[in-house]
Parts: C-alpha cells; structure tokens; sequence
DNA sequence: CGCCAGGTTGATTTCGCTCAAGCAATGTGG
DNA sequence: CCACATTGCTTGAGCGAAATCAACCTGGCG
C-alpha cells in the first residue's frame, strides 16, 4: 500500500482503519474490475500493473479514455455523486489492486481533509487532461496526434537511450490506440505506414522504435507549408 | 454570497473569514477574468452572470471547453497544482464574480474537509462531462453532435412550452458552438441548415425555435437504417 | 457613409470512413 | 498433424462528408 501514494495523507489510526478494511486482489491481463454501468461500492486502488477505463457507446464502439498507473486511485467519482460507473474498467496486464468499501472511504474523508485533496489534485490534472484530449481531437491533424500520443506513451512505456533513439512497448491494441485519437483503425494503419516511410518510427507488433526522438517530436511543429 | 453552494458548507467562523477575503466584482459582456497561462492567484466564484473556459491552441484556434454558470468555482487546479491557468475566463455577460485569494482557500481547505469534497465533487462531475464530449466526438455524426449540444443547452437557456415545442437562446457565436463539437463554422452553418429544411428547429440569430423538442431528441437515436 | 464582425453560401478538393479482401499468428478440435 | 476458425492487423478501392478557400451578405457603429 506504500505505493498507494493518495493515501500516504494518512496518519498511524488512519492507515490502521485502512488496511483492516482493504481488500487486495490479482487481476489477470483482460479481466474487468468493474464493468460500466455499475453502482460505485466503493474504490478500487491501483497497486501493480495497468488499468485502461474505456466506455462504450450505445452503438458499440468503445473509446478508450484513460490509461491508469500504480498510485492512482479509482472510482470515487460514482462513490461521491451516488451514480454509476460511467466507464468501465479492465486490467491491462496482470495487476494487484486493492478495494476499499464506499463506508471507509466516506469515514477517511471526513477524517482527514488531505485525503480528499489528494483526490482533488489528482481529478483536476485528469480533468486538464481530458481537456487538452479534447483540444487535440479538435484542432490537430491526425498524424500530428498520434506523433503525440506516442511521446506521451513513451513516457511511461518506452526507454530512451544515449544517441537520441528510443524503444517503446505499446500497451494497447491499434484499436484502442485510434479510439484514443478519434480515428479509424485502418487510418492509424495508414498513418504508422507513412511514419514509416518517413523514418520518424518503425512498428512491429507492438513494438516501436523511433530512431530519433528529436524528428518525432519536430512532427508537433506547426505545420509550416 | 449564499448562491455560491461550495461554500455553503462552511460555518459562522469560517465564513467569517471567507467574507472578510473576498473581493467582489462585476465583469463587463466579452470582458477576461483571467488570461490563458497567468498564474493562479486564488479562486474565482461565479455569483451570478455566465462564464465562459476556453482554450486557445498554438495556432490560434481556439476551442471552448466549458460554460460556467452561478455557484460554481474557478481556477481552483492551477493553485492546487502550482501550474499556470491552462484555459482563460471570459464574462459571456455582465457578471458579479468573487475572487478569493489563494492563502484563504488553502486555509479554509485545511480547516473544513468538506469544502474540499464539494470541490471534488464538482471537479469529478467536469471530468465525467469533458469524458462524455471526448466520447461523443470520437463516435456521433456532426449532425447528432449538434443536437445533443442544442438540449444541453437548452436546460439552461432554454425554456419548454406545453405544447412540446421550445425556445432557446443561444450564448455563444456560431465559432464558438462549433469548436464544442470539434467542427468548422461553415459545417455548423449547414448543419443548421438541413436542421431547418427538415423542420427539427430553426434558426435566427442567436434565438433557436424548437417546434417539437420530441422531433429534436430523436435526432439523438441511433441511425436507424 | 464606410467599416467590421459575425454569419451564410458556393465551388473545389482532400482526407478519412466504409467496405472488402488478404495475411500472419494463435488456438482448437477431429 | 492438419483443416479450420479466430483475432489483430494491413492494404486497396471508392465514396462521401467535411475542410478549405473565397465571395457575399447583414446589422451595428463610429
């Protein structure tokens, strides 16, 4: 739980009323912590791994919204408001998380006021986050925004080396990865073609080497004609 | 101050310090709260009036992110995460707003856990609304996009006759309407077109007549063949 | 009166979506 | 061990919707 770094707020009392009450499990790779649509009973914190929450449309196709790291806590949004789960959530590999039922959460936050704001730091950076997405999708050309979400990738997925090349694993399906950038798989197919082409990035599987982070990065440039 | 509901939770004491803090002002129609990129200063309280969070990107396009109406608080991210203001502030109208410095906020934040919550609830209902955008403009047709933004908008500015039709008093220009639904004006200029040609509303203006908000909401339905 | 911002309309082109086929890797059952 | 389905991905052809560019309109205002 050390990791957990939203509640490291908590003093001795606090942690103890926590850890009686958490209740840590293993999620295999694929496997669903919560499906959409269902009531908040209380928050899910994750420990290992990679969880992605996505959302499906009623037509079926699914947007893929956040990609969420050890640390983060989830879940509290539907536990808070009373509704239910607006996004679903599914481990990306295999991951150990923690739940914590909607009655401890509720006592620790009356509690101790940093554990709220914690969430609250954490929800407004989420919040700046869904926003610049939605700047993005709206004013950036498509390879300009998978260029982008390839050096956000990279942050947590890739190691850059000493000659300015890098490796980066991606996470996610072609699927997911359009969906994240409002697109078609078959036009982020294309787009990774033309990177290709280009030398900006190779891509094998779901393996990418980009010989030169400097030329990835020159793709964020405005377009001069 | 009493529409103000985050900070209804505070008591005698504690709003006693809020009123001795705070600045009250009025902002003319079209007028800047607060610049894209200045730092946070403290916290803005929208008492009555409508505000406007937009965004503008590196090649000057800017896209509106949120309409901000009475009671609720701005500018609250940047002074919890120390960053710079990510969106600027516009007065849609004459408004009174409230500026409370960042000492006090943080002082009242120690002193109540609930004022913290409030905070987070709204911020956590912000988050599942710019997640609900990012998924519609990934998946909806423009026309659909439309439509729904018209009965979004219609609970605020609107008002619903009995006979099922409906008036609706547009806040925005059409530049602005349109880069809500990550669109060009012009398209949003056919798109009410074709609206008008089949009868779903009409256009003249700002103001928007809806004969049959029925006939509007099933826009909304999935295409059916 | 001329100017300007906001809005509409038209013509053209481009980009991305759709549909469809093909491919490689993996798994499954006979 | 092979025939066969399945899944994730790529590629191609054609089409349509929306972006772009540009002209024009309209009302408000100095």
């Amino acid at each position: 739980m050390r990791r957990c770094n939203d509640w490291s707020v908590l003093c001795e009392e606090e942690a103890r009323i926590l850890a009686a009450a958490r209740h840590r499990r293993r999620y295999a790779a694929g496997e669903t912590i919560y499906p959409m649509g269902e009531p908040g009973y209380g928050v899910y914190c994750v420990c290992s791994g990679i969880v992605a929450l996505r959302r499906v449309d009623t037509e079926g196709s699914s947007v893929l919204l956040q990609i969420v790291y050890p640390g983060d806590t989830l879940g509290y949004e539907s536990l808070l408001t009373g509704t239910r789960h607006r996004s679903g959530a599914e481990a990306l590999r295999s991951s150990n998380i923690c739940h914590i039922n909607g009655t401890t959460v509720r006592e620790l936050l009356e509690r101790n006021p940093n554990l709220g704001l914690q969430f609250l730091k954490h929800t407004s950076a989420k919040l700046a986050d869904a926003q610049e997405r939605l700047v993005q999708n709206a004013t950036l050309p498509n390879r300009m925004k998978f260029a982008h979400l390839l050096l956000v990738l990279m942050d947590r997925h890739g190691t850059r080396n000493d000659d300015g090349s890098a490796r980066l694993h991606l996470p996610l399906p072609r699927e997911d990865l359009a969906s994240m950038i409002a697109i078609r798989r078959e036009t982020l197919s294309r787009i990774m073609g033309r990177l290709e082409r280009d030398g900006v990035a190779s891509f094998s599987g779901r393996t990418v080497a980009i010989p030169n982070v400097a030329t990835l990065m020159r793709e964020l440039e405005p377009h001069l004609i």
